[in-house]
RNA sequence: AGUCGCGUGGUGUAGUUGGUUAUCACGUCUGCUUUACACGCAGAAGAGCGCGAGUUCGAAUCUCGCCGUGACUACCA
């Protein structure tokens, strides 16, 4: 027997356990079934979850859930990434409380110790991801650091280096001062301030009467200037281009030259240029053939490449002391305010530094280029489509990326370097020292490039890595590609994009995906992004526990509609936390019913209308959400589900069968009983892919001698020919009438409690064989005392309403306030005769019959019968309350 | 600056190819201990879909402009 409510705690873990425990989740590579295969992009190993996590999941899980009950060979591949700057901080803020750093530990003893932390509490988001439900084969759990995918990215940095996709460059990179490494762009992050522009005096060599004005953000990087730019075409400036301008405080004699670069309309029309320090003027710089001069060393401080009083300094204290000098030079100009957005480091929170360095890159352009032939071939579809887009700005313009790391944490770059300074990649040292024994002839030492690989390079292999690559493996043959990437916008050049590139590149051409699916971003109830600086970070863990995963999961399945941001309250959980509660409770009173789900039952051979009517929603409920999952609509897929279970399935159904299972035991109480266990079961397999707790408990407690658990039942495929027209129409009306008598008796302060006749006059014949057949529902629904066609005068003092043909009568004469019903009444005369001539005005418009497509006219022809009939009942109800006055 | 979104009852939203009585939930109001459920039941009020124009027999839905708002990309001398 069920308790009362549902409490989710108490069962969860059990079946959580039991699953993973019984291999439900794992994939079968032996199996007939056509594989359906997700790959989770995998969170950090540092990670916790969050709402995105939680939504990003729950969506994957319902499809995975879904299509494993389809009978798929479903494989929802699980890991996380390594992480390499974030883990690595997190081990050195550990050590921090032991006055360590990295440095005193030295490399290796440092890596040791970052996998003591990763074996300790690393990856606690997997257990967090079993707190959702996540149905991921866990058993094939793999980590961007494991050996197998260790060797993945060692194929592929050398296979691409041969390729020449793969090179070492002196570039500027993003360097990051506090971390002391080069990062991404995409690790960069725009922040918008009000800052400041200062205006700099550059005096004419040889003529220090003649100034050329120039700006700049950053003053201090004025002593890496190696040349003033002008437009060609700038009349300002032309008489000025090749001569030389003194740099001050530097005393560098620097050219000007004329360079596209410099935009007449911005500023003074003259720029400076520091190639060595911004990325513009670097490309400004190689065309000219300037000098590069860095003046900043790895933690942002000026180095010896300045004058002597300002070596040292950190950049900002310097920059203070060059506008000073600056000022009492008598050449600072002026100094404007100016809104502009600083580079700042994602994870360190500091300003970034373009910083001239040698690293290693990705010829990123070269790689994209089939990856946008395939997006535009309709190889890889993104839902929704405007994503593409996006995806493709980003990859028609991208640029190279860099993928050294000046970290410890990752897979250190299998490149070698002799005494001469010749690169040897290999994928092991060995070959590096037999490369290098060839081309020197002779046994020398080589150096191997302490710098590690950007973690999206090995997360950008996920999709074939984790199946097996480099190793020809069954996995691989039979589950790549993959059927569906699930991701928020927000990192679709993070994983799509370099999945797609290497996929492509190093699988034969093959995607790693068929389609994208991108959801939103889940925002507070406000509308705010949800951040730990804002403080309105809600904690998915703590949704779990204070109303149970199903509910979390249902609200974010609910909400998840394309295109558009998730915006989650704690008001919704707690009203799909009532859901499960009223889901529990139908359940329970089926058990109390006995109407349990029995093996032999088939909905085909089926009498009673009412049985037929619901078998029939079941039908229609099913196809609704197998579609709407299908098509990605999840939130579909919730409210279809839900409005059929509590909105059909509890509120009518069970309420009309009331009087047949309460009543003598009978065929047709039993094949009630039946149905309504059948019912039920459906219910429990179309909700399972959302809230797979309660419903596998459920259907375990419902039916306890059942061997296999719902998580792997077939999913309902239920014929269109269960569907009953007659049964749709009779139950249509019935809950129609009851529905009405509802509305009359409430509107006119009937007392729920008394029970009052019933009397329908001028019904048709689906209302005159309605009658006996639902006597009871109506009467129990209605709080009716008895009902009778009526084919002589109206009682005295009745209320009247129209229904179809039919109107509705209630006697009840000495309750009634004529008044009040004649106004009722004039209301809805009122309301029918304004939609009487609605229908009218259009009908009468002879554009709208010749144009309009056949079936619409005759739609509005229906109408407007419809509510004459009902003007004209209404109007003799009301003559005759007049009479009887 | 460019690109892509969004603007529907008090709040949050649905609305696939133009024809619906504009959906649902929360909230509000009224009445109910109806033997599964008050995390419940029954009913009600409340918007004509940001503004303007256009296309069309017909527009929340298509087109254009405007306003507001958001995200992303780029730039910032």
């Amino acid at each position: 027997m069920l308790d009362k409510t549902y409490g989710p705690k108490a069962i969860e873990k059990k079946h959580y356990d039991a699953w993973e425990q019984g291999s439900l989740f794992s994939c079968d590579k032996a199996s007939d079934a056509n594989p359906y295969t997700i790959v989770i992009p995998p969170p950090n190993v540092t990670g916790s979850l969050h709402m995105g996590h939680a939504l990003n999941n729950t969506l994957q899980d319902i499809l995975i859930r879904y299509k494993r009950k389809k009978g798929f060979d479903a494989l929802w591949q699980p890991g996380t990434d390594h992480a390499g700057i974030a883990t690595q901080m997190v081990v050195e803020r550990q050590m921090e409380a032991e006055n360590l750093t990295r440095y005193d530990l030295g490399r290796d003893k440092f890596i040791e110790r970052v996998w003591k932390w990763k074996s300790e509490s690393g990856g606690s988001i997997t257990s967090q991801l079993r707190r959702l439900g996540a149905s991921c084969d866990w058993s094939r759990e793999r980590f961007t650091m494991d050996e197998g995918l260790s060797a993945a990215v060692r194929r592929v940095f050398v296979k691409l280096y041969n390729q020449g996709l793969i090179y070492r460059d002196k570039r500027l990179v993003n360097w990051d001062p506090k971390l002391k490494t080069a990062i991404s762009d995409l690790e960069v992050e725009q922040r918008e301030i009000i800052g400041e522009m200062w205006y700099f005096k550059y005096p004419v060599e040889g003529d220090s009467s003649i100034y050329v004005t120039v700006g700049t953000t950053r003053p201090e990087t004025m002593l890496g200037d190696t040349a003033v730019a002008v437009h060609p075409n700038d009349s300002r400036y032309k008489h000025l281009v090749g001569k030389n301008l003194v740099l001050p405080i530097v005393d560098r004699v620097i050219p000007i030259v004329a360079d596209e670069y410099a935009d007449p309309e911005k500023g003074t029309g003259a720029v400076k240029i520091t190639p060595a320090h911004d990325f513009n003027d670097f490309e400004v710089g190689r065309r000219n053939n300037l000098k590069l001069i860095n003046v900043l060393n790895q933690d942002a401080h000026m180095n010896d490449n300045v004058p002597e009083h300002l070596r040292g300094l950190d950049r900002y204290e310097c920059r203070v002391l060059v506008i000073r000098e600056m000022e009492s030079l008598g050449l600072l100009d002026k100094i404007e305010e100016n809104p502009m957005t600083i580079p700042y480091g994602d994870r360190s929170g500091v300003v970034i530094e373009p910083w001239l360095m040698d690293q290693w890159f990705v010829d990123a352009q070269r790689l994209a280029g089939p990856a946008i032939t395939a997006v535009e071939q309709g190889k890889t579809v993104f839902i929704p489509n405007q994503w593409e887009n996006t995806y493709y700005e980003w990859m028609r313009n991208i640029q190279p990326w860099c993928i050294s790391r000046q970290i410890w944490w990752g897979h250190q770059i299998p490149a070698w370097f002799g005494p001469d300074g010749e690169i040897f990649v290999a994928e092991t040292e060995e070959a590096a020292i037999a490369a290098a024994f060839e081309t020197y002839g002779k046994h020398v030492v080589l150096g191997r490039d302490p710098d590690v690989l950007d973690t999206w390079f090995s997360s950008a292999l996920w999709p074939f890595s984790t199946l097996g690559w480099p190793e020809n493996t069954t996995e691989l043959d039979r589950y790549y590609k993959t059927d569906v990437l699930v991701t928020g916008f927000d990192i679709i050049f993070f994983w799509v994009a370099r999945m797609m590139m290497m996929g492509i590149h190093f699988m034969d051409g093959e995607v790693p995906f068929h389609t994208v699916y991108i959801h939103a971003l889940v925002r507070d109830e406000k509308g705010q992004k949800m951040s730990k600086s804002k403080g309105n970070v809600i904690d998915p863990i703590e949704l779990i526990e204070k109303y149970g995963a199903d509910a979390l999961r249902f609200t974010l399945t609910a909400l998840a509609a394309q295109g558009r941001d998730v915006r989650l309250s704690e008001k919704r959980v707690e009203g799909y936390r009532n859901f499960c509660t009223k889901l529990w409770n139908a359940s329970r009173f089926c058990e109390l019913n006995g109407c349990l789900p029995s093996n032999d039952f088939n909905p085909s051979g089926v009498d009673n209308a009412l049985n037929r009517w619901i078998i029939g929603k079941t039908v229609e409920a099913e196809q609704a959400v197998s579609g709407a999952i299908d098509a990605f609509r999840f939130n579909e897929a919730a409210n279809t589900v839900y409005k059929f279970t509590w909105g059909i399935f509890c509120d009518w159904y069970l309420e009309l069968a009331k009087p047949v299972l309460q009543g003598e035991q009978d065929s047709l109480k039993s094949e009630t009983q039946a149905t309504a266990g059948w019912v039920l079961d459906q219910i429990l397999h179309l909700l399972h892919p959302i809230m797979p707790f309660i419903t596998e408990e459920l259907w375990k407690q419902i039916a306890c001698n059942r061997a296999c658990s719902l998580i792997t039942a077939d999913w309902p495929n239920l014929k269109n020919e269960l569907i009953d027209p007659q049964a749709n129409a009779e139950l249509d009306w019935v809950i129609r009438l009851i529905t009405q008598v509802r509305a009359i008796r409430n509107e006119m302060n009937i007392p729920a409690k008394v029970e009052i006749p019933l009397m329908l006059k001028d019904a048709n014949d689906l209302a005159r064989n309605c009658i006996v057949p639902y006597t009871l529902q109506i009467k129990r629904l209605a709080r009716i005392k008895s009902i009778e066609l009526l084919e002589g005068n109206v009682p005295k003092g009745s209320l009247q309403d129209v229904l179809d043909e039919a109107t509705i009568i209630l006697p009840v004469a000495d309750v009634i306030d004529i008044g009040t019903e004649e106004k009722r009444l004039e209301r809805e005369i009122l309301k029918m005769q304004a939609e009487v001539e609605r229908f009218n005005k259009k009908l009468s418009n002879e554009k709208f019959i010749s144009n309009a497509p056949e079936f619409v006219v005759q739609l509005e022809r229906e109408k407007l019968n419809e509510a004459k009939i009902a003007c004209s009942r209404l109007g003799q109800a009301k003559e005759r309350l007049l009479q009887a006055r």
